[in-house]
RNA sequence: GGCCCCAUCGUCUAGCGGUCUAGGACGUCGCCCUUUCACGGCGAAAACACGGGUUCGAGUCCCGUUGGGGUCACCA
């Protein structure tokens, strides 16, 4: 019987193979293991899979660590990269084999399809089955593989935290390669040997390595290495319930900051509540999410990702958020020299409050910024007909002469040109918004007047009382 | 196909045998606020996949069916 590993202190690690950016999927895995991680007081790590050292590159490795960055997932320590360890790994078969717990496999690859062939055309399952499995006499340098000796007879349980316990029965396990011909680790090999040289004590990954837990728990027990907790998390599926690929969210997380406008605490509280709950709670901040994360409450069933409920929850967010902050965000989206900034800062309240996005934000903004005579978007100029166009005179006239140009005071001097025209205020509102921000929605209008001064006020409601020239 | 897993509103979920005529959130639709758009407030429609059991009693436990997902490499 293995020692268990549950009563030492937490040690988790977020593993992933930089093959591509950090994936929502990925992102979710590692927010869990470090919410677990910090929960408990204890250690987060972070091992960059690069043994396949075609498809690794540096691009993909820095995308990852950004990405962990910015969702704000640091990692205790240094990262660890699984290729300094091949050495290591070798050794780890080497003992396995020296112990009887592994074999050196001669078996061609032609060999091994036609094996293959056989149980399909046989129509059963097929299974490994090695003539060296029980040789004993070694093959002089003919090229061979290192396989794991796996157990054939009885069954494998393992008490997932998340899926409960799985049983697997070991005649479904075949005899899976540990070292190739060219001397280098398999993935199943180099994660367990990782994992122990690590201290890992809770392996918490997608549920797609469920399977594999099966295979490396007969490495770990051929070792007599204590047992990792399993946790598998079901995967994200996208809108239509299919695995989650490219055309729906499977972009990078750089993708979620830099194309879709989202912040990260909105990424990370989105992440956390697909798949995990905690009673009706939905806005959840980073420390009630470290005080009350646990794997009980991890769903079994996969979830699909709703960019409708992100949205909305970085609206949330962006409302919270520090004005400055978010000035500094989008002022490179709209191209701001430094003096401008302090105005975007100032209107930011009132923009904030109509955004989902970062985008949207910036675009709420562009009126403040935008020179004059002003772009008028098809809603706004079609807003401008003849009789607004002697309203905005009227209005203009009773704006030169406020003194006191603040919310109220402005307010007041539009009513009393409204009153006088016996119209509503939006009657008049409307026109003056189309000519103060080209646009039909904007914040509200005394704001907008407020924000862009008497002096531009005035020269771009001028703009269009003149009389558009043909 | 073999093996493994899953199944509450359209979506994310709460529910851990009676408190469920099933709660919250997003989305949708109304209404209110209102100078527009948002924000905010109020309200509505909307689910226990199906069939058997177990039990005094099942969304909650068991079995099956159906549906969905994962995995079956000298990839990770």
């Amino acid at each position: 019987m293995s020692a268990s590993r549950s009563s030492q202190p937490v040690v988790t690690r977020f593993a992933p193979s930089p093959t591509g950016f950090l994936h929502i999927g990925g992102a979710r895995t590692a927010l869990f293991n470090w919410l677990f991680a910090r929960h408990h007081g204890g250690k987060f790590l972070l091992r960059i899979e690069d043994t396949d050292k075609v498809r690794s590159t540096k691009e993909a490795i820095d995308a990852i660590l950004d990405g962990m960055h910015w969702l704000g997932l640091d990692w205790d320590g240094h990262e660890y990269y699984q290729s300094q360890f091949w050495a290591r790994h070798a050794e780890v078969a080497h003992k396995l084999l020296e112990r009887g717990h592994a074999y050196r496999c001669y078996m061609t690859s032609e060999e091994l399809a036609q094996q293959r062939e056989k149980a399909q055309a046989e129509r059963r399952p097929f299974r490994i089955n090695s003539p060296w499995r029980d040789a004993t006499d070694p093959q002089g340098d003919k090229p061979f593989v290192i396989r794991l000796k796996a157990p054939r007879d009885g069954e494998t349980v393992i008490e997932d935290r998340v899926q409960g316990r799985v049983t697997v029965q070991n005649a479904e396990l075949d005899d899976f390669i540990l070292l190739r011909s060219d001397g280098s680790p398999t993935y199943m090999l180099a994660v367990v040997v990782d994992d122990h040289d690590m201290g890992v004590t809770h392996v918490i990954r997608g549920d797609d390595h469920l399977n594999n837990a099966f295979r490396q728990l007969a490495i770990i027990r051929a070792m007599g290495w204590p047992e990792p907790v399993y946790a598998h998390v079901p995967l994200i599926h996208g809108p239509d319930g299919a695995k989650l690929s490219k055309r729906h969210g499977a972009l990078g997380v750089d993708a979620y900051r830099d194309e879709l406008g989202m912040l990260p605490e909105a990424v990370d509280n989105y992440l956390l509540r697909l798949g995990w709950g905690h009673g009706d709670d939905e806005i959840i901040s980073r420390e009630q999410a470290i005080e009350w994360f646990d794997l009980d409450h991890v769903g079994k069933s996969p979830s699909r990702f709703d960019f409708k409920k992100l949205e909305n929850l970085n609206g949330h967010y962006i409302r919270e958020a520090d004005d400055g902050r978010l000035a500094d965000l989008i002022a490179p989206q709209l191209g701001l020299a430094d003096e401008q900034k302090e105005l975007l800062v100032r209107a930011m309240p009132e923009l904030k409050a109509r955004a989902h996005t970062l985008h949207q934000l910036g675009e709420g903004a562009g009126f403040l910024f935008a020179s004059r005579p002003l772009d008028l978007d098809e809603a706004a100029s079609g807003l401008l007909t003849e009789d607004a166009r002697s309203l905005l005179a009227a209005a203009h006239q009773a704006l030169a002469n406020v003194d006191d140009w603040s919310h109220g005071g402005t307010e007041q001097a539009i009513r009393a040109v409204a009153d006088q025209a016996g119209l509503k205020l939006g009657k008049l509102a409307q026109p003056l918004r189309a000519a103060l921000t080209g646009r039909t929605t904007s914040p509200g209008i005394f704001d907008v007047l407020v924000l862009l001064g008497k002096g531009e006020s005035l020269a771009r409601i001028e703009d269009q009382i003149l009389e558009p020239t043909e």
